[in-house]
RNA sequence: GCCGGGAUGGCGAAAUUGGCAUACGCAGCAGACUCAAAAUCUGCCGGAAUUUAAUUCCGUGGGGGUUCGAAUCCCCCUCCCGGCACCA
């Protein structure tokens, strides 16, 4: 018998594969199919977490290829980014030079494991036919007011040397390197996702293939919340300080008003008022400078700016302050202050001795002044609307106020716009100049794509592109005078919010993609990457898409589908990584075991959305698994299939068949579908070598186990005298009559009073009598009915049978 | 604090519409083969009690409920993981 010698049969199918070209996309879109893996940063080096990304997609590809559909299965490398350029510096070596080298690296671990990518569709996003697209599309949705340059409070990570997205911000630091971000005023470029909010949040509700903890993070990031704005006008001078609350019933207990200390007109306003100019100048200062702190609460601060503004409801003069915990980004950047009703509120009130009014009531009978009821209620000490509910008095007050000219509803969102600049080199240059007469122009696109030049210098600080002069100077496209170069480059985020369209067209060099491509492909049928994704990249994404078919390029919405997000791999309880040093290198496990006993074990053992516990026991059940279906397959390559199997056998074939199929394409538990597999396979051993369920029974093992375990099965199923590669061969069908038939008859358990009692074989036509009498006979059930008394009888045919007794009798 | 997900043998995990809890695999134990080991094969493998066996009782994070019947449905609680974090 020949050895499992899995190196030797993985690289000749690999070569199979490779030189046959049957992984090539058909040209036909009909019963299409795209299937889609989050495109990997090439670090250089495969960890666990691809791995499992690329066993779950693979598997999907050959399953639903031989299923028949037309699948588009591409793969690429989002290879602009930090890492490479922090090695430029480190190392003296080109961000290019570095990312060639590692994507390399990463293609050949890739082909190690098998995977059925449609290569010729390979895209890399830091080369300048892939940029120059975003360049492209940057100009276009500059023409069209979706990008635009603006002065704002931003975040700013120290160790990156560059500015981020809200979105790259979690819990106050970095997102890549933890460092705590810092807030600075700055001028820089953005994406007008927010001009999508609405469409964004509502398009949630059609994306049915989506994980709900996914579309929850992304309702929560976008946080939309309906309220109104109210006019207070300042008494001192003429001006009027419009806030947003989504509370309007609260309106007769505010008791002062709050600015954001970034307001822009906080100084003015401070100036006509009497309060310590120097000092509030200096709270703003601080304020600012204190930025987001991570985690823990942040003391509330004031200070008043020495004017009042007039409740327009009751004509009651209010004081206003600045306070820290107030954001000029969100909603008016200013509020009114209901302390009785919020919490913050409160806190800033009795900090500094103001006047907390109760206006809502809850069901206690009395407010109790010890903290601020958030609740709804009923009105009181609120002049015609007391006595009303809260959300009755909602709409009441805004009508009001809309009646007098002071107020109106709105819709407020806490989605920001996309800050895409960034001070670094390895990422897409910004096509626009600056002109000395002109001002800010931009490149006309056909002189795109700006490319990234040459010679720079990677100190560590500074932008490196200000290190080159050619880059730097430019000439106006519009005058042709002087002109310097934006330096600014695009977030790498922006070159993965296209890139599934790139693949549908890879070389097309008059368009990112052509629409019609487009429109037969999209959306992506099934993607599959990590839950870190939630809302940076799959909400950039679908803003892209919007953004994109508002320009006429698709006619769109929704790019993505179906989601799936993996789990993390989890060894000995945490997540593997390099810090903890838990870390198995797949590579190690693919020269010990192969790359398909790697892939079966990383499937078999845990659902794919679950965290998978790395195990190197278990990665050894797998082995003598795929072993033994190796052992036996070889004992029947001589056999022949004259024979028929017998009835039972044919069932338990007909049945493995229907439930691995329905494993795969109905909620991916590839797990239950390699342990069907492995049962069927345990069924099969009882039969001797040679007979006809043994020929069968591996023969079918091996077709079944084709997607997950490719060249192991592919080879087996040589070996058996298959005259088409396995993945040429359509997927087993199953017989639905043989399945209805063996469903007639059955054994079905008998309880007494729920407690399982024995087992009796019925039909369809077993009456409920026969099956009491059928239960009567057996003695288990005899020595439990003995002088008791049938109370009830449940019979659920095909089911169960409950007999339900008394005392006795 | 708010939102989302989860808790089942020693371990990873199964369980259709509420219908035999623990499929499949790992680890473990016993046996076969072997001079021996590895590999392979066969059997056992939730807990407790009855001093063999068979049987009974208990058992799906905890407590209550609905039901002939609950891992599954309802209410309350505990713990773990993830996201957001003063958004007015």
């Amino acid at each position: 018998m020949r050895e499992y010698n899995f190196s030797k049969i993985e690289k000749k199918w690999q070569k199979i594969w490779e030189d046959s070209n049957i992984f090539k996309t058909p040209e036909d879109s009909k019963n299409k199919f795209y299937l889609l893996e989050m495109f990997p940063y090439p670090s250089g080096k495969l960890h666990m977490g691809h791995v499992r990304n690329y066993a779950i997609g693979d598997t999907l590809a050959r399953f639903h290829r031989r299923k028949g559909r037309n699948l588009l299965y591409p793969i690429g490398y989002d290879a602009m980014g930090l890492p490479a350029e922090n090695a430029a510096i480190k190392n003296k070596v080109m961000p290019s030079e570095w990312t060639k080298l590692c994507i390399a690296q990463m293609k050949e671990q890739q082909k190690v494991l098998g995977l059925s990518y449609d290569w010729a569709r390979t895209v890399d996003t830091s080369s300048p036919d892939y940029y120059r697209w975003n360049q492209w599309i940057f100009l276009k949705f500059l023409e069209k007011g979706l990008a635009y340059r603006k002065k704002a409070v931003i975040n700013y990570c120290s160790s990156c040397a560059t500015t981020l997205a809200n979105e790259q911000v979690e819990s106050g630091l970095c997102w890549r390197c933890g460092t705590k971000a810092e807030a600075q005023v700055r001028e820089q470029w953005y994406f007008k996702i927010t001009d999508y909010a609405e469409e964004l949040l509502e398009g949630l509700e059609e994306l049915e293939g989506w994980p709900e903890a996914v579309k929850q993070q992304q309702r929560n990031w976008i946080g939309r919340s309906e309220g109104s704005f109210v006019d207070f006008e300042v008494e001192e001078l003429d001006y009027t300080i419009e806030v947003f609350t989504t509370r309007p019933d609260t309106l007769y207990g505010s008791t002062f008003i709050l600015m954001a200390p970034t307001h822009p007109d906080a100084l003015f306003l401070a100036e006509s008022g009497d309060g310590d100019i120097e000092k509030i100048k200096d709270f703003i200062d601080r304020t600012v400078a204190a930025g987001s702190s991570p985690s823990e609460d942040k003391e509330k601060e004031g200070i008043a700016l020495g004017i009042t503004a007039v409740n327009p409801v009751n004509g009651e003069s209010l004081p206003v302050y600045l306070a820290n915990f107030v954001f000029m980004e969100y909603g008016t950047g200013a509020i009114m202050s209901v302390p009785a009703h919020d919490d913050r509120d409160f806190e800033f009130a009795k900090k500094y001795g103001l006047e907390i009014r109760e206006v809502i009531r809850g069901k206690e009978n009395k407010y109790d002044g010890s903290g601020a009821y958030i609740g709804e209620g009923k009105l009181v000490s609120s002049a015609e609307f007391t006595g009303m509910d809260s959300k009755q008095a909602i709409l009441a007050i805004i009508e009001k106020l809309e009646s007098m000219g002071k107020g109106r509803p709105t819709v407020q969102y806490k989605l920001r716009d996309w800050l895409i600049s960034r001070q670094r080199y390895w990422g897409t240059p910004i096509p626009v100049v600056y002109c000395l007469k002109c001002g800010l122009r931009p490149i006309p696109e056909t002189d795109l794509p700006i490319i990234l030049p040459e010679d720079v210098e990677f100190s560590g600080t500074g932008n490196p592109l200000e290190s080159s002069q050619n880059f730097l100077k430019a000439s106006c496209p519009d005058c042709g005078g002087e002109a310097k170069r934006e330096t600014d480059t695009m977030d790498t985020f922006v070159d993965s919010s296209w890139y599934f369209l790139r693949y549908l067209d890879p070389n097309n060099d008059n368009l990112p993609f052509e629409r019609d491509l487009a429109d037969n492909w999209l959306p992506v049928d099934q993607y599959i990457g990590g839950i870190e994704h939630a809302v940076l990249h799959l909400l950039y994404s679908r803003f892209f898409t919007r953004a994109l078919k508002s320009l006429g390029l698709t006619s769109l919405k929704e790019p993505f589908k179906n989601l799936l997000c993996q789990g993390m791999v989890i060894k000995d309880g945490a997540k593997m990584s390099k810090s903890i040093g838990n870390t198995v290198d797949p590579q190690r496990v693919i020269d010990k075991y192969g790359a398909d006993t790697a892939r079966l074990f990383i499937l078999f053992a845990a659902p794919p959305e679950r965290d998978l516990d790395w195990s190197d026991e278990g990665i050894r059940g797998i082995f003598r698994f795929l072993k033994r279906l190796w052992d036996m397959a070889h004992e029947e390559s001589e056999s022949s299939s004259e024979n028929e199997v017998s009835a039972d056998f044919r069932i338990i074939i007909e049945k493995t068949v229907s439930e691995v199929t329905q494993d795969i394409q109905k909620n991916f538990h590839f797990n239950t579908a390699i342990a069907r597999i492995m049962e069927l396979l345990n069924a099969t051993r009882k039969h001797p070598a040679g007979s006809p369920e043994r020929r069968e029974g591996v023969k079918t093992a091996v077709s079944l186990i084709g997607p997950f375990a490719p060249h192991t099965a592919s080879e087996l199923w040589e070996v058996l005298g298959g005259n088409k590669p396995l993945d040429g061969e359509a997927w087993p069908s199953y017989d639905e009559d043989i399945l209805r038939e063996a469903a007639k008859s059955m054994e079905i358990p008998v309880t007494i009073g729920g407690k399982p009692r024995g087992l009796i074989t019925v039909n369809e036509n077993t009456s409920q009598e026969e099956a009491v009498e059928a239960a009567q006979r057996l003695p288990a059930v005899k020595d439990f009915l003995d002088n008791k008394k049938i109370i009830k009888i449940v019979y659920v045919p095909g089911r169960i049978l409950n007999i339900v007794v008394g005392g006795p009798l």
